[in-house]
DNA sequence: ATGGCTACGATCCGTAGA
């Protein structure tokens, strides 16, 4: 089973390159964020021809997740329960045997300001969600784009980038402490490219001068983990016109 | 130089992203 997830900014903008990488590497699942629409506008039949079944929780102008899968997903919920947010971020379904949570991290803007409050707030709330989900299911992956590079080696120009947003200790921390509940990055799991990255900023030529981070992640249960056979990021996509500024990232498993 | 692109919803600029 392949699973892959990738912030699309805004579906509406990129529902022709959606479809086009769908045709050609057929994931099982594939988690977006980053829809910008809602539900009524969102793609449903063009994705049904597309031969994938999807689940969206969207919202305007902001936010929204999708789950895309070739088998119906089961037993949907949106959001992170108990936790009141009106910030469409989050969905969760069962593919196969697999119970899929698809997260868009909030991005906190600058540290230390409310919105960065909200991204901590945010993100013990998920911690709890996802420790009781670890205890009701073996295998979980909680993928998307988490606006948090997780070390050093996951950020072009770490002395430029120090104590800022994406990489400052506290959300290191709280990527850390959730992983600590039992998930693993499945990216590390493999050797990898020097400097791989997974989103770059549309300004000063990023992309070209591979001024990025890693910040879209694919974390596995321990037992999910002993399954899967690859992970890499697809960077396809970024050279293309008019890319989102993330480009997917894909997990096999052998399940 | 805190700029630089891109998308959106409201116009012909402001907000937000990362």
């Amino acid at each position: 089973m392949r699973i892959a997830s990738w912030n699309v900014n805004s579906i509406r903008a990129r529902q022709d390159r959606l479809l086009r990488w769908l045709e050609k590497q057929r994931p099982d699942a594939l988690c977006l964020q980053e829809l910008k629409v809602e539900d009524e506008a969102f793609p449903f039949d063009a994705l049904r021809e597309a031969g994938y079944h999807a689940v969206a929780h969207g919202q305007r102008t902001y936010n929204g997740v999708a789950i895309l899968a070739r088998d119906p997903a089961v037993d949907i919920v949106a959001g992170i329960p108990g936790f009141d947010d009106e910030q469409k971020r989050v969905l969760a379904a069962t593919v196969g045997n697999v119970r899929v949570i698809d997260v868009y991290v909030p991005n906190g803007q600058t540290v230390g300001s409310d919105k960065f409050e909200y991204k901590l707030r945010w993100f013990a709330a998920l911690r709890e969600y996802v420790t009781g989900e670890l205890a009701r299911h073996p295998y979980v992956v909680v993928l998307g784009d988490f606006n948090v590079a997780p070390e050093d080696r996951d950020v072009h120009d770490p002395k430029a980038w120090e104590g800022s947003v994406h990489v400052s200790p506290p959300e290191r921390a709280a990527l850390q402490a959730l992983q600590g509940v039992g998930l693993v990055d499945c990216f590390r799991l493999f050797e990898q490219p020097e400097k791989t990255f997974s989103w770059w900023d549309y300004r000063m030529m990023a992309f070209r001068r591979n001024a990025g981070l890693r910040i879209d992640l694919i974390l596995a249960s321990a037992a999910l983990a002993q399954k899967c056979g690859g992970c890499h990021i697809d960077k396809a996509p970024r050279k293309l016109e008019r890319p989102s500024d993330h480009t997917p990232v894909v997990a096999s498993f052998d399940i």
